[in-house]
RNA sequence: GGGCCCAUAGCUCAGGCUGGUAGAGCACCGGACUUUUAAUCCGUUGGCCGAAGGUUCAAAUCCUUCUGGGCUCACCA
């Protein structure tokens, strides 16, 4: 693709002629002092005085960064720099600078970084500038910097090019800076209450831990087809069985499936888990955590969502599986036209299986009918009534916490001793969003067994979407693992909640997205060097 | 994978219905200007109209296919 233009030419002969004129266009030899971009976007310009007041021995400032605008005039110019979230003004001025400068000078487009050296004053406009005694090119641009006044909105060019859209597009660098904090506050948060960050495998032989399809890779000194990881669940249980009681893994998972502005390949988990603790005990940690993060994000406990207020007050409002399965079934009932089910008739398989037949549902919902046809038993047909249903309908208004999962759908989760067809399980859902899942941990390994051979005739039946059975996961179960809970924390989703991002792009760095200039070389499944 | 929409100058967009050889603003280039905040004024330059086919005397425009993207549905416990 050639893509060298007239502007790319006309910018390689400015670079061009600096070089002649004796000066480097990538400089590397000025040190622009942060404390000072800093003191200068601190200045009050009521307290400075302009230009002419400007005394000797008023402080100099080294300051830099890139020319964000420009005003050129015949003899004179400012121009804005930016350096770390700081803007600061440079005036120059020829009769300061002298020919030579000011003609370098001259060549320098918006884009380029510069610096200069000289004292602060207010302008006419009432702005803090700084007037260069000293002035630097530091390094020269090739591209051009999209217009300034709209910027880049090609959504396309922004995700491609996000070097550009970082320092364009406004808003778009404070959300990964907010980002950042939302991460070092949930380490900070599990840091102080004694869990141990640790590193687990991201390549898997065996998938577990989650419901998902899996990248495929193979690794060739040992003949292995490997997996990326689903999820570090598994590991970090075996770590409990270790003895490291409270354990969290910060980190990349791989899904290979669709994408969706919820969803993309890689995403970002933390997974926690406490010995001696239950899914109780987490609920109050969730609270306690996720109400205190955005209480320091956004000052008070309360926040909004694509125009939704959420109030994250604690405690938060509860409801189980079978109540929302029901409080949705009665809202999608007036909306889609059939009747809500009675009390009490979601409880039992028959029951479900009549209501389901009786007011055709599987024809209101296609994917709801895809679904139905593959599930098998009580558990899964309430999960699948709550999951097309209920999810969507669950209050927005607030953080909930849905509890009570049937124990088919939770093949790692303890049964409630009250109830075996039900576990000791809760996602936290906001705006419709599930944002974490957790649940007491089931360290009975023959019931595990079990659990993993259910999963296995499910696979049989055709869902795709199972865990394999990890033989080795089973025996550091039987080497026992003490009462523990288990929480997982969507890193992007939480991120797009705080940074009101209606996409999970917006929060991704590089999203994934088909390679530039048509088809991508495919590669067979095994490396061919090496 | 299905449906809808988008792709024109470096960037943001007109033009498209109704076919007649390509427009604006900003940026860039040249000139004027020693306090700008989207500086101003004057003068230029810049395009395989995403790609390939088709219809036509003639295609940015109509048709088909392809590529990339967005929204949405499905999938994602």
């Amino acid at each position: 693709m050639d893509d060298e233009n007239r502007l790319i030419a006309q910018r390689k002969q400015k670079i061009q002629a600096i070089r002649d004129a004796g000066l480097n266009p990538y400089a590397n030899d000025f040190e622009v002092r942060l404390e000072d971009m800093q003191a200068v976007d601190g200045l009050d310009p009521e307290a400075l005085g302009g230009e002419a007041d400007v005394g000797d021995d008023a402080p100099e400032y080294r300051i830099g960064g890139r020319v964000m605008s420009l005003a050129k005039f015949g003899k004179a110019a400012f121009a804005l720099v930016r350096h770390l979230g700081h803007e600061v003004q440079i005036y120059l001025k020829r009769d300061l600078l002298g020919d030579e400068t000011f003609k370098a000078f001259k060549k320098i487009e918006r884009g380029d970084f510069v610096a200069a050296v000289g004292h602060a004053f207010v302008t006419r406009q009432g702005k803090v500038a700084v007037r260069a005694q000293e002035f630097r090119i530091l390094t020269m641009a090739v591209r051009s910097l999209p217009e300034k006044w709209h910027g880049l909105k090609d959504p396309e060019l922004r995700y491609r090019q996000r070097y550009v859209d970082l320092v364009t597009t406004p808003g778009v660098a404070d959300v990964f800076r907010t980002r950042a904090r939302v991460v070092s506050h949930l380490r900070r948060y599990l840091d102080e209450r004694h869990f141990v960050e640790v590193e687990t495998p991201m390549l898997h032989t065996v998938v577990g831990g989650a419901a998902a399809k899996p990248f495929l890779s193979h690794h060739n000194a040992l003949d292995l087809d490997i997996k990326l990881r689903i999820a570090p669940e598994l590991y970090l249980k075996r770590l409990v069985v270790g003895g490291l009681d409270r354990v969290y893994e910060i980190g990349r998972c791989f899904r290979n499936e669709g994408l969706s502005r919820m969803h993309n390949p890689e995403f970002t988990m933390l997974e926690f888990y406490m010995g001696y603790a239950n899914y109780e005990t987490l609920m109050a940690l969730t609270e306690d955590l996720i109400s205190e993060l955005v209480t320091e994000l956004k000052g008070e406990p309360k926040l909004t969502y694509q125009d939704q207020p959420v109030d994250f007050t604690t405690p938060w409002p509860r409801l189980t599986v079978a109540e929302a399965a029901h409080a949705g079934l009665t809202l999608a009932a007036g909306e889609l036209g059939f009747t809500a089910p009675a009390e009490a008739e979601l409880d039992t398989e028959e029951g479900l299986w009549a209501y389901v037949d009786r007011e055709k549902l599987t024809d209101k919902d296609e994917g709801f009918a895809e679904v139905w046809k593959s599930t098998k038993g009580w558990g899964e047909q309430l999960a699948a009534l709550f999951e097309f249903f209920g999810e969507e309908r669950l209050p927005a208004d607030r953080p909930v916490f849905v509890v009570d999962y049937p124990s088919a759908v939770s093949p790692l989760s303890r049964r409630k001793d009250e109830n075996p067809e039900l576990v000791d399980r809760f996602e936290l859902f906001v705006c419709g969003r599930e944002i974490a899942n957790a649940f007491s941990e089931l360290n009975d390994p023959e019931d595990q067994r079990q659990r993993f051979k259910a999963q296995l005739e499910a696979k049989q039946r055709g869902n795709d979407e199972t865990m394999d059975y990890d033989e080795d996961y089973c025996r550091a179960l039987e080497v026992g693992m003490p009462p523990t809970a288990g929480e997982g924390i969507g890193i992007d989703r939480l991120t797009m909640l705080l940074c009101d991002q209606a996409s999970i792009r917006d929060v991704i760095l590089f999203p994934l997205l088909r390679p530039e200039g048509g088809t991508a070389p495919k590669t067979a499944g095994k490396d061919k060097e090496a």
